[in-house]
RNA sequence: GGACGCUUAGCUCAGCUGGUUCAGAGCGCCGCCCUUACAAGGCGGAGGUCGUAGGUUCGAACCCUACAGCGUCCA
């Protein structure tokens, strides 16, 4: 039946906010305006923000919404305070995840990519990438991300491949990329190098065996050795003690027989042992351990390698286990050696175990031919512009483990074993006709012939470079670098790089964000024309992400299956309500818990302020507009307009900083409560005394003109977090220029002329009243409908000229039907009581008080009274406070105290009277 | 093992450089209300010795130290 009156009374607006088909309507209008599009425009200052590129294969989860939430807050804001704001969008080719699953397709067909070849299995990745690729930027558009469209890259596009080649021959001229042997995380299953990140490491229990190695020389004599893999003993070059164990002092620089071989290898001593594991001796196995490796290196041991890329035993082992894989090889080791009576002992050892990210493989240390990149020289320059804050982080604890990373940085691997990527941009001469000709031909385009010999038998590189060797470039790149002039891109570049600000997860601090700035150090002079690095950074500021995760505090993840899907999020609360709540929940710097329901918060705001709409649309129906003016209508002002009025611009500014800060869960709770509580809470109700009061049409016509104003102006404010909702809204309340767009309006700048402490204070007592006499009728339980009148003092500080003023606010928003004033002291009977800043209030209540709820009510009234004055008694009894504290605090604390010995006295008078009252026996409820 | 962060109401979080009734908000809970914008709402209420133990200070949720629990990154 609500349904009923509901349409009788405005057939147009219904009574709640449904964001469905306004959201998708707004988002084609938007983008068919081209209004996300910037251009070089000299008369603006750029803000630009270049998305953290998703993967191609990647679907939209809450991380995402997160981090493009905030990226689109801070483009919007800025768009709308006169920036030409400029947010490029892209996507990254993702190199493994990509190959998998295309390899997964072609295996649904029985086949491999080896089937196909390398150039049709490219093919047919491509043909994926337009098929089923890039789910995520449509994505992005339900989220209402208003990024330039018409400036999307992906990493695999030719101008991005030619920033790629350029840097990677720039690097080699440089001397900053060599090749070289590498332990690398390789996976067997995948044949291919993976980067640290990639592998996911586990607590596994396995075993630790204990292995004799007979001394040369010394007839049955033996070195024990605890290892846990026992297969690799084949490559191992030497055994290790600590040098300050005492217990091996005696057999340094002897020899021992890799059992099952015959062959000799040294004991050597080296500082990184752990006398304390095992037996304090390990076997050394530089091809197959990345710290014996490092041993390796300062013993100049020989790397041997017993494994080919499945990890099965290679030629460099015995006969009888060539061709064995690595677990079988582990089994028939261990069952030879206890028959050759040299396994001594197994014993349990929980160890930390690698898996590649993909297929579960357990990881291979293993030394194989890569690229690398000289990371020290680079890593300086990029130390430096964060320590001198050139580059900030938010929130700034970040920097030092940035610092941490960057002053102990490793060269990075940049060669993966893979088809789908940026090929290697080196070639070899396969004649071998001179000495040189062994050298690898490094160049940006390919070479027709030899440069030594001459010789036109060239074959390429075969392995593609790591997805970040892209991602890195990102920044410029995205600009056709180094292209620029031929693609017409040279001012854009230079207008739209150094970009503003960077919205990423910390957990790739070190893969992306440390190796951009890494980039644009050294690049950046090629194209900026400076050398100056506050011009060559790639960004400024860096606010890195919360992780969001489930109730229980898991991270939240596709594999858990604890992720709700955002899509469906967005289509149950609207899209406004999740980016809205999203921000709420996200503390500075620290993680999400998400649930569902939570965006009840931001659908509930949306459906505030769409019937606060309501509500002033109504009005206006009935009223019309003044006359147009001024950006907000001042005419026939009172209390309350000139409060709203200073609430709307402290919010102005207080967002204004929390934005420059970064602090987005603090600009959602800013414009929450100016248009929940102070807007509509307060301002509207006090609107409809006049709106439904007899004044006159003019007044009531400022009233509602006024009250849209300030509407205007806060859908504006709230725009950039609940863009959809604000768009509808303000295409609603006034008639528009036709292609008008909230988005491409502007925010109004805080002016501090219109915030006003006097007039705030004297709200405060207004609303201090009214929240008494609520107080009363809830606690004494007086239904609304039941009558009651209000009774008070009006002393000096309020006096009875001010009461007038506001009494029609009193009354109707306390829900009183008379006020009167009295002298102080003469309390009507039978009423209820209390003080507001010395002012008493009194309801009487002949016939429905309950005077013991009273007394008790008044007596707790007292009991805090009394102890807030006992608390501040103290305080000035004792002189180091009085003699210490600043005369100033002393000054407030001397006020407070004299204004509660008022209240106490006012509240023990009344409770006095009240002890001596009794209330008519025939009027007992 | 090293580095960093967190611990405030039943839950999720505010509380900025110590002093304003500083102990707050939202959700949940309790009570009264379909008051002509909104029940996805209004009004009122109950709930916390601010992780523990010390210290600095006239004064500590806030600064310092230790410890406990949780978490992240690195080894």
């Amino acid at each position: 039946m609500s349904e009923l009156s509901d349409a009788e009374q405005s057939p147009t607006t219904p009574k709640t906010y449904s964001p469905r088909e306004v959201e998708s309507k707004w988002y084609a209008i938007w983008e068919r305006s081209g209004f996300f599009h910037a251009i070089v425009n000299p008369e603006r200052t750029p803000y630009t923000i270049v998305i953290p590129p998703p993967n191609v294969t990647g679907v939209l989860h809450m991380g995402h919404i997160l981090n493009n939430t905030l990226q689109d807050v801070l483009i919007r804001y800025k768009r709308m305070t006169g920036f030409e704001a400029c947010w490029i969008p892209g996507m990254d080719h993702a190199g493994i995840a990509t190959q998998h699953v295309v390899e997964r397709s072609l295996q649904k067909e029985g086949k491999t990519r080896h089937d196909l070849g390398r150039e049709k299995f490219v093919e047919r990745v491509w043909e994926w990438k337009q098929q089923y690729g890039g789910a995520i930027v449509r994505q992005l558009r339900t989220l209402g991300a208003s990024c330039d469209w018409e400036r999307e890259k992906f990493t695999m596009d030719e101008t991005l491949s030619n920033a790629v080649r350029e840097v990677f021959v720039r690097l080699y001229e440089d001397g900053l990329i060599y090749r070289g042997k590498y332990i690398v995380n390789w996976c067997p299953r995948d044949h291919t190098a993976i980067s640290d990140d990639e592998v996911t490491y586990s607590e596994q229990q396995g075993k630790l065996y204990y292995i004799r190695y007979p001394l040369s020389g010394r007839k049955g004599e033996f070195l024990t050795v605890a290892t846990t893999r026992p297969e690799t003993m084949f490559g191992d070059t030497a055994i290790a003690v600590h040098p300050d164990d005492e217990r091996f002092a005696h057999i340094a620089g002897e020899m021992a027989t890799i059992p099952l071989t015959g062959r000799e290898i040294p004991v050597i001593a080296d500082e990184s042992v752990d006398p304390a594991f095992g037996t304090g001796m390990v076997k050394v196995t530089p091809a197959h351990d990345p710290n014996d490796y490092l041993i390796g290196q300062r013993h100049s041991l020989a790397q041997i390698n017993i494994f080919d890329v499945s990890a099965k035993l290679n030629d460099n082992a015995p006969g009888p286990y060539r061709g064995m894989d690595r677990y079988d090889a582990r089994e028939r080791i261990l069952r030879d050696l206890a028959e050759a009576g040299l396994l001594e002992g197994t014993a349990d050892h929980a160890n930390r175990v690698g898996r590649c990210y993909r297929c579960d493989t357990v990881i291979e240390p293993y030394l194989s031919d890569q690229w690398f990149v000289r990371m020290k020289p680079l890593a300086q320059p990029a130390l430096d512009v964060v320590r001198d804050g050139t580059i900030r982080f938010y929130p700034d604890r970040w920097t030092k483990v940035y610092e941490n990373w960057m002053t102990n940085i490793r060269d990075w691997c940049i060669s993966r074993q893979l088809w789908w990527g940026h090929r290697i941009p080196v070639w070899y001469c396969t004649a071998s006709r001179t000495e040189r000709c062994n050298e690898p031909i490094v160049s940006r385009t390919a070479p027709s012939a030899c440069p030594h010999c001459g010789g036109t038998s060239l074959r390429q590189d075969e392995d593609v470079l790591d997805t970040w060797f892209s991602s890195w470039l990102w920044p410029f790149s995205v600009h056709d670098w180094p292209a620029q002039k031929a693609s017409g891109k040279e001012q854009d570049l230079r207008y739209f790089y150094p970009t503003d600000s960077l919205v990423t997860a910390p957990e790739i601090i070190f893969f992306w964000v440390a190796r951009m700035i890494m980039a644009g150090l050294k690049f950046g002079p090629t194209f900026t024309g400076s050398t100056d690095p506050a011009k060559n950074v790639p960004f400024r500021d860096v606010y890195f992400t919360s992780i969001v995760r489930d109730a229980r505090g898991r991270k939240m993840s596709k594999s858990l299956g604890n992720s709700p899907e955002p899509l469906e999020l967005i289509a149950e609360y609207g899209a406004d309500a999740v980016r809205f709540t999203i921000l709420a929940l996200a503390p500075v710097g620290q993680d999400i818990i998400y649930a569902k329901e939570k965006n009840e918060l931001g659908r509930n705001l949306a459906n505030k302020i769409w019937n606060a709409g309501r509500f002033l649309m109504m009005n206006r129906d009935q009223t019309g507009e003044a006359a147009a003016g001024k950006e907000f209508n001042t005419d026939h002002s009172d209390l309350a307009d000139r409060w709203i009025l200073s609430r709307l611009h402290s919010t102005l500014r207080d967002v204004k900083e929390s934005i420059s800060l970064f602090e987005f869960n603090r600009i959602t709770r800013q414009i929450y409560d100016f248009f929940w509580h102070d807007y509509c809470d307060w301002y509207v109700e006090m609107v409809k005394s006049r709106l439904y009061g007899a004044e006159p049409l003019p007044v009531k016509q400022a009233v509602v003109t006024r009250g849209l104003d300030v509407y205007d102006a806060a859908l504006r404010l709230l725009h950039p977090i609940m863009p959809f909702l604000t768009e509808e809204l303000w295409q609603s309340i006034r008639p528009r220029p036709a292609g008008a767009t909230i988005m491409r309006e502007r925010i109004p700048e805080p002016d501090a002329a219109s915030i006003d402490t006097a007039v705030e204070r004297q709200m405060g007592y207004v609303q201090g009243v009214i929240e008494a006499v609520r107080t009363i009728r809830g606690e004494m339980s007086i239904p609304p409908s039941r009558e009651i009148a209000l009774v008070m003092t009006a002393g000096a500080a309020h006096p009875p000229e001010e009461v007038r003023e506001y009494e029609g606010y009193m009354m109707r928003l306390a829900r009183v039907t008379s006020l009167s004033i009295v002298e102080s002291g003469l309390r009507p009977p039978l009423s209820a009581t209390a003080v507001v800043e010395g002012e008493e209030l009194f309801v009487p209540l002949e016939g429905v008080i309950d005077l013991d709820l009273e007394r008790k009510r008044l007596q707790r009234e007292i009991d805090r009274v009394t102890e807030m004055l006992k608390g501040i008694g103290a305080k000035l009894g004792n002189p180091d406070f009085t003699g210490r504290a600043p005369q100033e605090v002393v000054g407030k604390e001397r006020e407070k105290h004299a204004a509660f010995e008022v209240n106490l006295a006012k509240l023990s008078r009344s409770l006095g009277q009240l002890s001596s009252e009794r209330e008519s026996p025939r009027k007992v409820r």
